[in-house]
DNA sequence: AGCTCAACCTGGCTGC
DNA sequence: TGCAGCCAGGTTGAGC
């Protein structure tokens, strides 16, 4: 599920439930994840409190007394807020508890992370993790007026495609693998163009592309994920109304040109060969 | 430094 | 039904 989107949902979802309380146990049922939890998560956890919940890219940072807890999706996991009494599931990894509530990291292919970052080991922002990451895309320093500079400026030189340069966020991070591919659709951008063509323009285009595209996911993903406490966490159906992710041969929605789908640094990507130019 | 590609892991779907 | 093969929202790390 996880996307910049489905994050800023679940961070909305938990913080009432975690900002501010105190952790009472943890309990690592399988701690085999991206990288090994820490054996002594609960030792270090138990005992702090969350002073609160920050995101960072597609990470949940959870300050502490002493540290950051690191939380990552990965590809399905899915963070959700039940009563210590509800059932475990198949694949929950993970589970924080604040008195009368748990936090489960449900993680069926444990591409997810949780991680421990000591405020000894210095400044959470320069932790190797969070260091190299791009510009969070509704931040001051991606306003209407840098974003697209931004963007024009990182780009510059690069031969790379720009489906793979956006797509890797070390110029703007959240931009997974469908909202890029529906970014460069609503920018009229032809994903496999290399990415040192991005003229001024066409790179302020993209930057509001981009941050419409997550914002209107947003608004869609807090009308999937509405329930963090229901214990039986269904998501829900709703259907995102994609432009072009997972439409290959469908008319598109503009010029009714069938979509079509090729494969870029092993990813699929969609897009309109009219519409979209190089 | 930039770029490509394998790898991590499980489940769901398609097609024989 | 069963089974092989392919695909999937992310990211790192090795190797050129």
């Amino acid at each position: 599920m996880p996307e910049l989107p489905e994050v800023e949902v679940t961070k909305q979802g938990i913080e009432p439930y975690v900002q501010g309380k105190r952790v009472t146990a943890v309990k690592i049922y399988d701690g085999r994840l991206r990288w090994p939890v820490p054996k002594n998560l609960e030792q270090i956890l138990v005992g702090q409190q969350v002073a609160l919940i920050k995101r960072r890219g597609k990470y949940l940072l959870f300050r502490m007394d002493d540290g950051h807890l690191i939380v990552h999706l990965g590809m399905t996991g899915v963070l959700r807020v039940l009563k210590p009494s509800d059932e475990l599931k198949k694949h929950d990894r993970v589970e924080i508890t604040f008195g009368k509530h748990v936090l489960r990291l449900h993680d069926p292919r444990k591409f997810g992370a949780v991680l421990w970052a000591s405020d000894e080991d210095g400044e959470i922002e320069k932790h190797p993790l969070i260091a190299k990451l791009g510009l969070e895309p509704f931040s001051d320093d991606f306003n209407e007026a840098k974003a697209g500079k931004h963007l024009h400026q990182h780009a510059k030189g690069r031969q790379i495609a720009i489906k793979q340069w956006l797509l890797a966020g070390q110029a703007v991070v959240g931009v997974g693998n469908i909202y890029c591919s529906e970014s460069l659709f609503s920018a009229g951008i032809h994903p496999e163009m290399a990415a040192g063509k991005l003229s001024l323009p066409r790179a302020e285009k993209l930057a509001i592309a981009i941050k419409e595209t997550l914002k209107k996911a947003i608004k869609a993903g807090g009308s999937s994920l509405k329930d963090f406490v229901n214990s039986d966490g269904d998501p829900g159906h709703f259907m995102l109304q994609t432009k072009v992710y997972d439409r290959a041969g469908l008319p598109c929605r503009v010029c009714k040109t069938p979509i079509r789908q090729i494969v870029q640094g092993q990813r699929s990507t969609y897009f309109c060969h009219k519409c979209q130019k190089k």
